[in-house]
DNA sequence: ATCGTTTGTGTAATCGTTTGCACAACGATC
DNA sequence: GATCGTTGTGCAAACGATTACACAAACGAT
C-alpha cells in the first residue's frame, strides 16, 4: 500500500489473498457481471488493502481496445494548437481515454511517429496536422477505426472529418477592409507547404475577386511571431500594400508589432492587419487583433462526437462542417 | 496494405506465411538476437508486404516495458507549460518513448485520472502539477520507477527532483527595482493552494527584507491574463502600490494592459511589473517584459537526462537544481 | 419431491508477443 | 572420425487480464 513495492499484485495473487479464482476478481472490476455482491465488496476491500488495479496492458490485449487515443499535431507551443489540445484532453480524459501526443516538426519523423503510435493499438486517431496526407494516415492506421482528419479540404476517402469553412467570415472581413479604402493586400502564409494554408489563402483571395482585387504581395514564415516580425519587415520594404492577412494570430501580432515599431505605421489607420485562429490572446487589451476566428469549443466538441459516434461502433464516415466568423478588433 | 483491412495480422500468421515459426519473427523484429540474415530479410520483406508490426501491447505486457510516460500537468493552454512540455514530448519521441499528457483542473480528478494511467504500466512519470502531493505520487504509482517531481521545495522523499530555485534572479530584479525608487510592492499570486506559488514568492520577500521592505498588498489570481488584469485593477485601486510582481508572465501582461488601460499608468515610470516563466511571449516587441525566467531547454534537458538514468537502471534518486535568471525588459 | 430457472463461481482458452531451453546442422579442431 | 563450439530454429511457457462454458447451489412453482 504505501512504501516501495516494486512488483504490482496481479489478479492471481490477489484471488489467493481473497480465497477466490483469478475470474472472480476481474468480474468485481467489471461493472455489469454475475458476482455476488458480499463477493465483490471483500475483493474490493482487499484489493484496496494491497493496491490492485487491473492491468490496462493485459486487459487491452484481451480486450482488443485500447483506450489510448493518438493527436497528431504539428506543435503544442503554437497557441492555437495548445488551447485545442487542452479542450479536446479534458474531453478524452472526462471519457476514460488517454491521449498520447505525436508531435512532430518533419514529415518523415511524422511518419515514424505515427507508425509507432499505431503498434500501440490506440482506439482512434485525430489528425490536426495539415502535412501529412490522408493516404499515409489511412495506410498507416488502416486496423484502427478510419481515422478523424480535421480541417479538410474534402477529399474523396471514406474517412471521418471536420471540415472548417471561412469563406463567408473572411469575406465579410474583407468587405469591411475595403469599404474602409484599403485596395492593396499582402497575404503572409503561415508555411510554403500546407493544404490548409493555401485554403485558408483561397478564402481571402476570392473575396478579394469579388471587388476585383487580388494579392499584390506574398510571404511565407513558420506560424511564429518571429518569422511575423521579420516577413512584415521585409515586405513593406518591398511593397506599398495597406492591408496584409496573416497565416495565423501569432504571426498577425508579430506583423502588426513590425508595421509600429520598424515602420511606424499604425493600425488600422495606416495599415490593416488581420490573424486567423481567434486564440485567446488575440481579445487581449494589448493586441485587440481583427482576425478570422474558430470557436474551438465547437470544434472540439465536434471532434468528441465523432469519437463517440465511432466508438459506438457507427463508423460512419462522418463529416461535420464549422464556419469561421470575424472578430472585430482595433487592427483592421 | 492498402485497402480497409480490419484486422492487423499477427506473429502467427506471418510465420505461417513466411514458412518460419513465431518466435523467429519476433527474433526478426529484435535488433540483437541469433537469426540468420537471409531468414531476417526474408521476414522483413513479408512483412513488409503484408503491413506486419509487431503489437506493442502485447510486447509491452510481456517485457514488463511499456514506453509510455505520463505526464502530470495543469495545463496545455498556458504558454509556460505547452513551450515546456513540446521541447518534452520531441525530446521523448527522439527516445522512442510515447507521451501520455494528463491534464486536470480540479483536484479529485487529477488522482483520479492519475490512477488511471498507473494501470497502463508507464515506465516514466514527469509530474509538472504543483498541486499534486508527493505522498499521493509516490502511492499511486507505487510500481513505477521513483517519479520525476519537477520545481520542488525540497522534501525528505527518496524522489528524484528538479528543484527551481530562483532566490538569486529574484534578488536582483528586486535590487533594481528598489535601485530605480520603487518601495511599495505587491505580489500577485497565480493560485491560493500551490506550494510553487509560495515558493516564489518567497523569493522576492526575502529579497525585499534584505531592504527592509515586505509585500504591502496580496491578490491571487489564476495564471490567466484575465485574472492578472482583474486583480491588478482591483489590487491598484486599493492601494498605491508602484511595483507588482506576478506569479507568471501571461497575468504580468495582464497587469500591465489593466495599469495602463485602466489606471492609465505607464511602465516604467509609474508602475514596474514583473513576471516569471521567461516565455517566449515576454520577449516579443509589444510586451517585452521584465521577468524572472527559466531556461526551459535546459530544464527539459534536465527531465530527460534524469528519465534517461532511470531507464539505464540508475534509479537514484537523482537531484538537478537550476537557477532562474532575469530577463530585463522596459516594464520594470 | 421434482423440475426449471436464476445466481455465483471456477476452469481453461485466449489475446500477441518474447525468450529460455532443446536440438539439429555445420565447420573447425585435434 | 570423434569432439566441440557456433549458429539458426522451433517448442512451449510466460506476461495478466477477460470470458465462454460448465456446474453447483439456491430458490420458486407445481
Amino acid at each position: 500500500m504505501s512504501g516501495t513495492n516494486r512488483r504490482r499484485i496481479t489478479s492471481k495473487e490477489l484471488a489467493k489473498l481473497a480465497g477466490v479464482s483469478s475470474a472472480t476478481i476481474s468480474r468485481a472490476f467489471s461493472p455489469d457481471s454475475r458476482i455476488g455482491s458480499a463477493t465483490r465488496d471483500r475483493i474490493l476491500a482487499v484489493a484496496r488493502e494491497y493496491g490492485y488495479q487491473p492491468n490496462a496492458i493485459a486487459r487491452s490485449l484481451n480486450n482488443q481496445r485500447s483506450r489510448l487515443v493518438a493527436l497528431v499535431v504539428n506543435a503544442i507551443g503554437n497557441p492555437c494548437e495548445a488551447e485545442e489540445q487542452q479542450l479536446l484532453v479534458h474531453r478524452l480524459q472526462a471519457r476514460q481515454l488517454l491521449p498520447i501526443i505525436l508531435c512532430c516538426a518533419d514529415h518523415s519523423d511524422r511518419l515514424q511517429l505515427m507508425r509507432l503510435a499505431s503498434t500501440y493499438q490506440v482506439d482512434h486517431v485525430v489528425i490536426f496536422s495539415d502535412m501529412v496526407s490522408m493516404q499515409d494516415a489511412v495506410d498507416i492506421f488502416h486496423t484502427t477505426k478510419p481515422i478523424i482528419v480535421s480541417f479538410e479540404p474534402l477529399e474523396n476517402e471514406d474517412v471521418s472529418n471536420i471540415r472548417i469553412d471561412g469563406a463567408v467570415g473572411a469575406g465579410e472581413i474583407i468587405d469591411k477592409i475595403v469599404g474602409d479604402g484599403k485596395r492593396r493586400f499582402a497575404y503572409l502564409s503561415g508555411t510554403k507547404s500546407s493544404w490548409i494554408d493555401k485554403l485558408r489563402r483561397k478564402w481571402f483571395a476570392d473575396a478579394l475577386a469579388r471587388h476585383g482585387l487580388a494579392f499584390e504581395a506574398e510571404a511565407f514564415g513558420d506560424y511564429s511571431y518571429d518569422s511575423g516580425f521579420k516577413e512584415a519587415v521585409l515586405l513593406l520594404h518591398r511593397s506599398k500594400v495597406d492591408a496584409i492577412i496573416c497565416g495565423n494570430d501569432v504571426m498577425a501580432i508579430g506583423a502588426r508589432d513590425a508595421a509600429r515599431r520598424v515602420l511606424g505605421k499604425n493600425t488600422p489607420e495606416d495599415i490593416a492587419i488581420v490573424g486567423q485562429d481567434g486564440i485567446a490572446m488575440a481579445a487581449w487589451d494589448c493586441n485587440d487583433l481583427t482576425t478570422l476566428s474558430l470557436d474551438h469549443v465547437a470544434f472540439m466538441d465536434a471532434v468528441v462526437e465523432v469519437i463517440e459516434r465511432h466508438e459506438a461502433g457507427d463508423e460512419g464516415p462522418h463529416s461535420i462542417t464549422l464556419a469561421c466568423t470575424p472578430r472585430w478588433g482595433s487592427t483592421a
